[in-house]
DNA sequence: CTTGACCCTCCCCCACGAGGAGTGTTGATA
DNA sequence: TATCAACACTCCTCGTGGGGGAGGGTCAAG
């Protein structure tokens, strides 16, 4: 019979280590005395001590050694335990990864003096809208259209809040842009890198509230030839997004700083591009107090 | 003014985790209604959310953030805080790498259905000896080494507890043992790999007290022309160990294992190997029942 | 004026222990 | 056999990054 000092120093682990194993049910001492509570342990019980060091050091968590211990789970189930840790451990090592390398570009930038821009990494919740969708061929008809679908729901006395830009991929051979959205059958879809520059196929939206039904009312709505429609835009499982403060027309620096972003990071865009106008003070698409948030939808590349 | 719900659907949030940022000094609101608690945040924040999410992407703790955002760090500082996150990602990069290697080792002895062999990573604490130092020809002459000093130290009268047996490598130009030690010089020092089966440099040693004073008296004592000591056994940073159930005669699938998870798990020996004979029982190296720990020190290959 | 949606605080929960306070027990020495 | 240092016990708090829920007050639209 071991004190739980002496088992501690033989299996060189701490003494709190062992009363803590102990009171997660882990690893029980052979006899507890029932006056003073001394632990006692014995000498085969560092193979336990050792399987359970063993299995920590693969990652598993303590409930699951404890599992793996006590249930006496059979070979399938113990393989399937480990596939799912491997797993795990992979995920967790992208991720690193990942990590590493925007660490890196961040590092980078900050040597280089640059602006910093936070590129945020998040999920988008789904978001109830009404939208008109148009294809423009220049900057300057994007306000003209939402200030269009704005009246529209006025007159329609709807409840509506932030205005949002969808802006989709449009095949453009001769285009430079680096904004690239490459197909499965390898042709690619473009994006303005330089918003308003030239051609974009627009989708300009209100949200409303998601529970709100007046979608019958619209979706039959004509404008200058195009259905208003009221729809879900779906959730983005992995977005980009910016927060960009200042005058619309200064938004380019954002697409550039994602482009390269995107490259170094090693993923690009996988879907349609949305500008989330937060702010548009005095109505003016250019007051320096404005705010967007740009959402790119990405993957790995 | 936002209220805590449509600020936290803009920034795409838990309303949680705004209250628990506000708690922890991370991002306050701009007003909170005296009488009813109410936070009210503006649409500006989105920014610092932003900014927060982004370093938060990047693996620094809530903390750390905090810091960063109102400490108003120097550039230079901001690059240390970087530079030393880096080396943690790499850091935890690496033990992921490592994890999923022996994750893949234990999977693939599960499939080959041969023995569970626990291999426990750990340090080893340093620990004082009594011990002598003398080559042998063949297994056979461990077991009466230890004999003979441990009749020395009870004709001194001295407390001693576990037999330890450090064997420590030895040129061998012949020898065909994985398991060996490749000097800054390249030449190379070899381990026995099936214990007693030939030459070995072996120290028999026993512990005693950390504190125990009586090392004069023995430093100088002869024992069939080698001196017995009284030393400590530095610490090892890492060490393999393996807890061995059974005949000492058999221990050498212990020694195969470990050379072959070495070869897989990419690291090698770096030092003299440690047998603590923790049981020997009715003082039989051969009963079924003995139980020895053999702690292999490594380094990353 | 009502009612449902919204917001508040407070407490417990997850994993994996470390560190310390305050108190009781053991065992080796004198 | 007495003593005292070393050893053991329980219980508490702390850290990280929040989630879940109870119980209760508040806001805004119809």
């Amino acid at each position: 019979m071991l004190s739980i000092g002496q088992f501690a120093q033989i299996g060189q682990v701490t003494i709190k280590l062992l009363r803590y194993y102990d009171r997660i049910g882990l690893l029980k001492p052979v006899s507890i005395n029932d006056e003073t509570g001394y632990r006692y342990y014995v000498i085969e019980q560092l193979a336990d001590l050792n399987r359970i060091i063993a299995l920590k050091n693969l990652g598993l968590s303590l409930k699951e050694i404890r599992a793996m211990l006590h249930d006496n789970v059979s070979l399938p189930e113990m393989r399937g335990m480990l596939k799912l840790k491997q797993a795990e451990i992979r995920q967790q090592l992208e991720q690193s990864q990942r990590q590493l390398s925007e660490v890196e570009t961040r590092l980078s930038l900050l040597e280089g003096g640059s602006t910093q821009i936070d590129v945020a990494f998040k999920s988008i919740a789904p978001q109830k809208v009404i939208s008109v969708r148009r294809p423009i061929q220049h900057g300057d008809e994007i306000d003209p259209t939402f200030e269009h679908l704005r009246v529209v729901l006025k007159n329609h006395n709807l409840q509506f809040g932030n205005a949002i830009g969808i802006y989709h991929p449009y095949t453009n051979d001769t285009c430079t842009s680096r904004l690239a959205l490459v197909r499965s059958d390898g042709t690619k879809l473009y994006f303005h890198e330089l918003p308003g520059s030239g051609f974009a196929d627009l989708e300009a939206a209100f949200t409303v509230q998601n529970n709100a039904s007046s979608e019958l009312q619209l979706t039959s709505e004509l404008w200058t030839g195009r259905v208003i429609q009221s729809r879900t835009l779906p959730a983005i499982d992995h977005a980009a997004t910016v927060v960009f403060h200042g005058s619309f027309h200064d938004r380019g620096t954002v697409y550039h700083a994602f482009a390269q972003q995107a490259q170094e990071g090693g993923y690009r865009l996988s879907g349609a591009i949305r500008e989330v106008y937060l702010r548009v003070a005095d109505g003016d698409p250019y007051h320096p107090e404005n705010i967007v948030e740009i959402q790119f939808p990405i993957e790995r590349a």
